[in-house]
DNA sequence: ATCACATTTAACCAATCGGTACAAAGTGGT
DNA sequence: ACCACTTTGTACCGATTGGTTAAATGTGAT
């Protein structure tokens, strides 16, 4: 009834040499389930799918990562670590505060529109209501890095008098992170219903000018009606 | 071997009652599969679940929509419409072009919060690179009135000095779509790291007041370093 | 040499899920 | 009275899919 044995038992049946790479095996899976979660939800990737993809089994999958929520924590975890690694290539302390403010909402910018799996990951956790995150001790952490960048800026540019008091660094974090976010989330029906003008090259050029404007002009101390 | 026949073929098998009502059927399967579509997604949501939580059967969905992704389509282009109507109850031309553009973003603000289904929807569209957005011919029109609206009070803004020249009409109102739709799309990560300071009322009413501030500032024609 | 760990392979399973078949009958406009 | 359309009810099906079983064997550090 049951012939697996047979497959192996006879006189060859010779094994692959493989060198042992946990590290790489799992970053290997995380990779390719990145793409997948990213790209089809959680519900919506499949493992079979994402095994087929991958350098290895199935198996190896579950030997890691127990079962499929277990994959997409820690893909959502892994992303996280990466992408925010990426923000520390940041140096902004020669500038003058409008100079430093413009270059890190560039610099937003650019790297949100360099990781569009990160922001449809994130835009998924949001659909799953953030439950995963809650899960995660890890990321908190990661975070309050972005804040106190922005403050300093901030703090320095209220001291020169190019900014007003009383906004909050997180306010700022928050308006320079809806914008350059929205960009890349909301590229496609925004595009379908209003033209993809602000999405090719040029366009995407002066989106990126009109958010930094924007952005300074909202901190700025000149007075607006 | 098949003993359906024989469960309705005894003495009485007293059928309920009903009146025929297509259209509320029809619009109370959509209001059902938003919620859940909403909710889980395409792929998450549940044909069996939606049924359940209907007030008629499985059945009546595959009669009125074909299938999952005929249902989706539908609920996707009712939405739309259901909220582009709730924009039209909006009358900005007595107010000077500043009041009109801030009633303008606070509205919308306001608008997105009170339909989160809504926005959710759009999410789950946008990470199926809008291709069902793409198949229906019924929306692009509702969405000329968003911009025009716009472009009235851009113009009477530059004519009356208010406003400095060359924005483009829909790059504002991507900026007030960006900042209010952000809001609501990644209330549950953004909140998971920065604290949830921004979303309760008195957090809400300033952010609403920031983002009109903003968009104002943006437009407003005093130049700025 | 030993031994815990990593890897391979492929069949298999139980549950879920989208979608149908079938049959009967009520409704309402003409 | 007719007839197209609408509704009810339930069993059923085939494919998909997350997850498991099984056993054998390679690897590399000690």
């Amino acid at each position: 009834m049951d012939s697996r044995q047979d497959t192996d038992s006879g006189k060859g049946s010779q094994r692959t040499r493989w060198k042992q790479d946990p590290e790489g095996v799992r970053a290997n899976i995380l990779a390719v389930a990145l793409k997948e979660f990213s790209e089809h939800g959680l519900s919506g990737a499949r493992i079979d799918e994402i095994a087929a993809k991958t350098r290895t089994s199935k198996r190896m999958i579950y030997y890691y990562f127990g079962d499929k929520e277990g994959l997409y924590q820690k893909v959502l975890e892994e992303t996280y670590r990466h992408v925010r690694d990426g923000e520390k290539e940041l140096n902004l302390e020669d500038l003058s505060p409008v100079d430093a403010l413009r270059q890190l909402v560039e610099f937003t910018f650019e790297h949100h529109r360099r990781n569009p799996d990160f922001i449809r990951l994130v835009m998924i956790e949001n659909i799953h209501n953030g439950d995963y995150l809650k899960k995660s001790e890890l990321i908190r952490q990661l975070n309050q890095t972005a804040i106190s960048r922005i403050e300093a800026i901030y703090k320095k540019g209220v001291e020169t008098g190019h900014f007003r008091k009383g906004i909050a660094p997180v306010a700022i974090h928050w308006e320079i992170s809806a914008l350059s976010f929205f960009n890349v989330s909301n590229r496609m029906t925004f595009s379908q219903i209003f033209g993809d003008d602000l999405f090719d090259d040029k366009g995407q050029l002066e989106l990126r000018r009109q958010i930094a404007d924007s952005v300074i002009r909202f901190v700025s101390s000149e007075t607006v009606a």
